[in-house]
DNA sequence: TGTCATTTTAAACGGGTGTTTGATATTAGA
DNA sequence: TCTAATATCAAACACCCGTTTAAAATGACA
């Protein structure tokens, strides 16, 4: 494997555990067993090193999901909120073949550029993606017709946190479920819990 | 006012800004004006001041929210969902005059302690105040009987997500909402947006 | 095989980190 | 007023940070 790709698994790896802030340069070329001045030599900083790594898992990610929701916008005349919602359940996992973990690491890394750094990452993934949230509110809206765009902006941003948040804490919270309700639960499982819960929140009647 | 808390207010300001491990020492006692060596002397390390600054709302917060919680258990047969998580409106929004933006504030250091320095302060969250958790799990699962107790975990921490990941970027939201839609909002009104949200998420049919 | 561009390397750079020290003020009680 | 505890202070400590440098190793191609 060349030095390229070691560095940015184990920052992949090194990120979602503990942040951009928390995550050294050293410990990652440790990690990757790599000079340290390899970071610097292919990815120019850590800035870049930050934004190769979620371009990786994005431009994967940002097709497959334009088109799983284009697919409900031109062959569903009125969807369901759960159908809008499953269509990212195929794409989100389709990351675990892309990479172990896939799934789990990219929605972390997520919520890490929320928090993280200031919001560069966030600006980044709004401007260089926009057609995710453009098909998601078009097909919440074909869904739900009675929503503003005010309304879909707001529920869209809660159920990223939900999403997001939840994975973050996934591996220990699938811990606890299997030591308090004695069941074994994967990533999938947990994303098909999430979804009726979502579903059922942007569907949610509207108080005025 | 003590040097205490004027360390308190300052690393606050910076905490929930910039995340722990994003701030310096050497920024909070420079805003603060104290000597870099208070916060040693004070606190007696970073962690330390911390877990002080969580226990100085939590101190406020769990009471308040453990007796908001009872008098729903005690006092209605079957309580709605909605007015299980409006009870968490109140002592929420009441900590707005224990310091000005102090709901907020505290909301966002919640949604940092769940990602910054490897969970120890949610670790530190649920051992100290176990009694919200529980007092919630009762007065959800009077509201929605039929719900497992497994069903409440989930649902439970989906909420927490909703809500710690929408208060720890609310600034940012806030912002784009008046950008996008000329809307002036603040945390009383992004909460009251929740509620519905999640209150439908929780009461959403179980899927078997 | 020799040349030249690419990649890797150890070392250093300047600066920031949390924490500790020991001296100096400040305060409160006898 | 003197003393003893408390609090503040500048300075230093040892270490980690991201980045740069210049030399050494490696690779591709003529």
């Amino acid at each position: 494997m060349d030095t390229k790709t070691r560095i940015l698994n184990a920052a992949e790896l090194l990120f979602a555990d503990k942040g951009f802030s928390g995550t050294s340069l050293r410990e990652i070329t440790s990690i990757a067993e790599v000079n340290l001045a390899a970071v610097n030599y292919h990815f120019g900083s850590k800035k870049e090193l930050i934004k190769a790594l979620m371009k990786r898992y994005l431009d994967v990610l940002a097709p497959s999901l334009i088109t799983s929701l284009s697919d409900i916008l031109e062959n569903t005349d009125k969807p369901s909120l759960e159908q809008v919602f499953s269509a990212f359940v195929e794409p989100l996992l389709s990351l675990n073949k892309l990479h172990e973990n896939g799934t789990s690491n990219f929605l972390q890394l997520l919520g890490h550029s929320y928090t993280d750094s200031q919001g560069f990452l966030r600006w980044f993934i709004t401007n260089n993606y926009p057609g995710i949230i453009d098909n998601f509110t078009a097909a919440v809206h074909k869904a739900y017709p009675e929503l503003t765009s005010e309304d879909i902006f707001w529920r869209l941003h809660f159920t990223m946190g939900t999403a997001v948040f939840t994975m973050s804490s996934t591996e220990a919270l699938i811990d606890i479920a299997s030591n308090d309700f004695g069941l074994k639960l994967d990533v999938a499982d947990v994303i098909k819990r999430i979804i009726p819960y979502v579903a059922a929140g942007v569907g949610a009647p509207i108080a005025r």
